[in-house]
DNA sequence: ACCTGAACACCGTTCAAGT
DNA sequence: ACCTGAACACCGTTCAAGT
């Protein structure tokens, strides 16, 4: 089933390249640094030569996107002989930490479609996961599908105060700059939120996600 | 304290007719439509006559979600009578139904800051309702959280396959395009997915949507 | 103070032409 | 088949000028 391909001159570039140069872009600047002419001037060639790889901007970010969630090395981290709460929680824990390393990248995932081969792996393996755990098929796609939304939907809030280049900033500047942000909370209108101040702060912290992914695999099991 | 304002000729617009165009070019064409220009074609001014009434398109945009936040009729959704779970689910059912009745907003509101007033005065009355349940302060302001990471995080993925513009279309066109999408997984390779078809479509549904909102509140009684 | 015309510095994408 | 130059139809935003 081996076709042939491109008797034409040599291509100059690989689908890889565009999909670095993109994320890499997408790192130092954010999401508006990676425009398919800033991409390809980093490629060294001009805008319209991506066209030649990619049929739209919108694949590459896809692909940028499924390029993230391969970088989760599904197995290594899961210890199977551990009970499946942990082996959920180490899961999670790891795919928020590896995606969180692209921050710009979160809103593409949670706003594409995230049907991927890598994305499906992701989600093959949580459904074991919750089958090993005595889930029923049906249960068990319910529940990741309500960790999928869990894991991604606190990492979208999480990015989204947030600067739109760079890293993400350590851990203890996110819950400053966000307790800086909800001060001003007026506590004559809002008593209730002002006075969690403190706690709304720290719903950036991987302490906090793991209280919620807590409570949502009690959820999960209690249910079961 | 009142200051005499604007002595200049007579303002041809206000702050709400802009939002309620850029609100209907979202309605109508998607996120793409809500141009500035478009905006000021709509209201008939120039382009740059919007900048008058708003420092930036991102200030408009947030405009946009605290209009659509308000259209929550936060009180005389739940009843103060009933048990506070099915208040909880009561506020999370209406709030999801007014929010996706405007899909093209629900990125705006998972990629922003969503700290307007009346996004306060939501997280206040999710914190009254959870402290009525006998939550400490602390986890009732974890819970709320929790809360709104899943009912923003599911309207995002529940938006983010479909065409990005027009309403959204009835739940049973909805599910049948997500099978339709989910129907190509290799069993060969994804044998537990491609199982969970039927399951995996549903996930749209204002069914499972409450399903998911039950474990979590499940886990959240759990704790307390 | 509010609005306009014109411009600046960008976009994503297409198309005809070269090799 | 792959890449280029040039163009098309857009963006958000700024600025000087008018009233």
């Amino acid at each position: 089933m081996a076709r042939r391909r491109r008797p034409g001159p040599r291509r100059a570039l690989s689908e890889e390249m565009i999909l670095d140069a993109a994320l890499d872009l997408l790192d130092e600047g954010g999401s508006a640094a990676a425009s398919v002419r800033s991409i390809a001037a980093r490629v060294g060639v001009a805008p319209n030569a991506v066209y030649t790889y990619f049929p739209s901007k919108a694949v590459v970010l896809q692909g940028v996107v499924e390029r993230i969630l391969g970088e989760v090395e599904h197995d290594t981290v899961v210890d199977a002989a551990r009970p499946w709460r942990e082996r959920v929680e180490s899961l999670a824990l790891h795919l928020r930490e590896r995606v969180l390393a692209h921050p710009a990248a979160v809103p593409l995932m949670v706003g594409g479609p995230m049907d991927g081969r890598n994305a499906l792996t992701l989600n093959e393996q949580l459904l074991e996961l919750l089958c090993d755990a005595g889930l029923t098929p049906t249960d068990a796609a319910r529940a990741s599908y309500l960790l999928v939304v869990y894991v991604f939907g606190s990492m979208a809030l999480n990015v989204a105060h947030g600067p739109d280049s760079g890293p993400l900033p350590p851990e203890a500047d996110r819950v400053a700059a966000r307790r800086d942000r909800f001060a001003a909370i007026p506590a004559e209108s809002f008593p209730r939120s002002a006075a969690a101040t403190d706690t709304i702060a720290s719903f950036v912290t991987t302490e906090q996600f793991l209280w919620g992914l807590r409570r949502l695999l009690d959820g999960i099991t209690a249910q079961a």
